[in-house]
DNA sequence: ATGAAAGCGCTAACAG
DNA sequence: CTGTTAGCGCTTTCAT
């Protein structure tokens, strides 16, 4: 049994330090803090004592004197749908390691949404999509906390938002299928409550109505974003006596689903159903045909949510909100074909 | 626009309390703290003062004050293969949500391993598997922080660990497999740099070895988790001139990925080939042929290590660690068949 | 360029 | 049962 010794917790403090170092504590701070005006031979002192007592300053006396935190706090609904899917991780991944670049601390706070969050201590949050908890985000907001929403694009709240042009990435890749000769185009949708969904969903009408294709009603299918009712949906298409020829899928997790009942029931990708999903999920990858999708800047937004807050919490005054809609990008790969010919 | 008015951030403190209150900031201090005390009517009027001022203590003075931090923080190995998995989500969603429950702030910490990791404020620490950053969770030792590890199990280190009976699933797994009457059966192990993919690894080999099976270098395949080395693995073990009849694999997304190579070759699951995964990963119930795999009790594990954890920051002493080894439970669903007749 | 001293808001002896 | 008082470790005027 390796048994670490522990160092005498004894905290050592900013005193120990000026002691060791023949100065006032108030120079400490100052080289802490680089304040420029500590001249050199004392700020080598003041360094040569941190190093040898290993001293770290207490963040709490820091904050407490200060008034300041920076700490970030993540708010993801903990929505069974939402929460397990491809985009949390990558968020919390982008979120996590831009937040180590500017020495934020991430905080998580998974909500069930009804309930009140306790921002005691937080410098900032950042709302991972509003889906039921809008009152949280007021909440923040009155506070005075500066707060940035991601994947959720609203004007009429005094926060920035960071948000993704679901309804043009959506509308990109029904445009595609139609110019591959499609027109009979189905969409799998998913939750509708989300902004992401509906967004998509009206991508979709948008693309049709441009392209003058009637939408049909029967060609829509409301899903909750899980594999389940994607696998549901698609056998009820399959079963369509006009059936379509080619489906935009509101995720890639549903769009594989898709793909295995489509399989399952005989016929061929892209032969007789071509396929459109959305996400950029690497596991569009694998499987036997690989998914033509809409790539979506998961990472960017999540490391522009960061450097928003990051601005809100280092400038002084209130900021007017920054309202940014990333674009996104077609993949083409190989489940989709060109129609007739 | 919305714009929310804010509260003056006049930041109301324990002595306006008392002054409204009439009684001393010692007492506001009992009642925060639920000393029992203070009388009755007194415990009411710095209530009522208390919700009348929309008072709540200042973290940080509590924590200068006692010295005690309640802010765990998660150290997760910013490590592709693992980081991208179920089992980063259901951690996460498990030690989020009991961490709530015990009113623990939890600190997110995606290290790259080589960097140390900056422990100030924090109050105990969850390591999230071991890979490469075993003197991250020797410094916290040596800090006298309590620390706990999950989904790595080491007799040799002054930490509890909670970990999971990977060999022992996987024996259970393969001794299935033999039941069934095979005995050419593979292996698809993880990278078996993590203890877990070496565990399943070494149940594999138990397993075979208790039947009196012969293990075979080819039937062997390793790799780092991920569905590109899993598909690859699958079309050599295809290819064997004296193919297996069953095969292990280290994940249930990998297993996954064998079941498509294996259906795009032609063949039939589990007619000519059965399968059994590892993890129950939901998504392994869609499909046509329902997986049948191991189930790790992944949220028990980040709710124990939650209450170990917990249990290490509130008692005084120096407590023994506790060692703890969750059972697997074998699922069985579809990909498996009984051999010859 | 540097230091003395007054807090930041709370807890914890110690009296009473 | 309650209040007084001294810190916790750091930042920040205000002098010097």
């Amino acid at each position: 049994m390796v048994r670490i010794k522990k160092t005498p917790s004894k905290t050592v403090s900013i005193e120990d330090v000026a002691r060791l170092a023949g100065v006032s504590i108030t120079t400490v701070s100052r080289v802490i803090n680089k304040f420029p005006s500590v001249k050199e031979k004392n700020r080598l002192k003041v360094l040569g004592a941190i190093k040898e007592l290993k001293f770290s300053p207490s963040i709490f006396a820091q904050r407490l004197a200060t008034g300041k935190s920076n700490v970030v706090a993540l708010v993801i609904p903990r929505y069974e749908g939402v929460f397990y899917s491809f985009y949390v991780l990558e968020l919390i991944r982008g979120i996590g390691t831009l937040c180590d670049v500017f020495k934020l601390d991430l905080l998580l706070h998974l909500t069930d949404a009804r309930s009140g969050l306790d921002l005691r201590g937080i410098g900032g949050v950042i709302f991972a999509d509003i889906i039921g908890n809008r009152h949280q985000l007021e909440a923040a907001l009155k506070q005075g906390l500066p707060s940035v929403v991601i994947n959720n694009y609203a004007e009429d709240i005094d926060a920035s938002c960071i948000a993704i042009d679901n309804a043009g990435g959506a509308e990109n890749a029904v445009n595609y299928l139609v110019s591959l000769g499609h027109k009979r185009i189905a969409h799998i949708s998913g939750d509708l409550s989300t902004q992401a969904a509906a967004g998509r969903y009206e991508g979709y009408r948008r693309a049709l109505k441009k392209n003058n294709i009637k939408e049909r009603q029967d060609y829509v299918f409301k899903t909750d974003y899980s594999r389940g009712q994607a696998r549901a949906a698609a056998e009820n298409m399959l079963k369509l006596a006009d059936a379509p020829t080619a489906v935009f899928v509101a995720s890639d997790a549903m769009a594989l689903e898709v793909m295995s009942v489509t399989r399952e029931a005989g016929r061929d990708i892209p032969g007789d159903l071509s396929i459109v999903g959305f996400d950029d999920n690497p596991s569009g990858l694998y499987g036997p045909v690989a998914l033509t999708t809409v790539r979506q800047p998961l990472i960017k937004m999540a490391e522009e949510s960061v450097k928003e807050l990051n601005r809100l919490m280092t400038l002084k005054k209130n900021i007017t909100p920054k309202k940014v809609l990333l674009p996104t990008e077609l993949i083409i790969r190989e489940s989709c074909r060109q129609l007739g010919g």
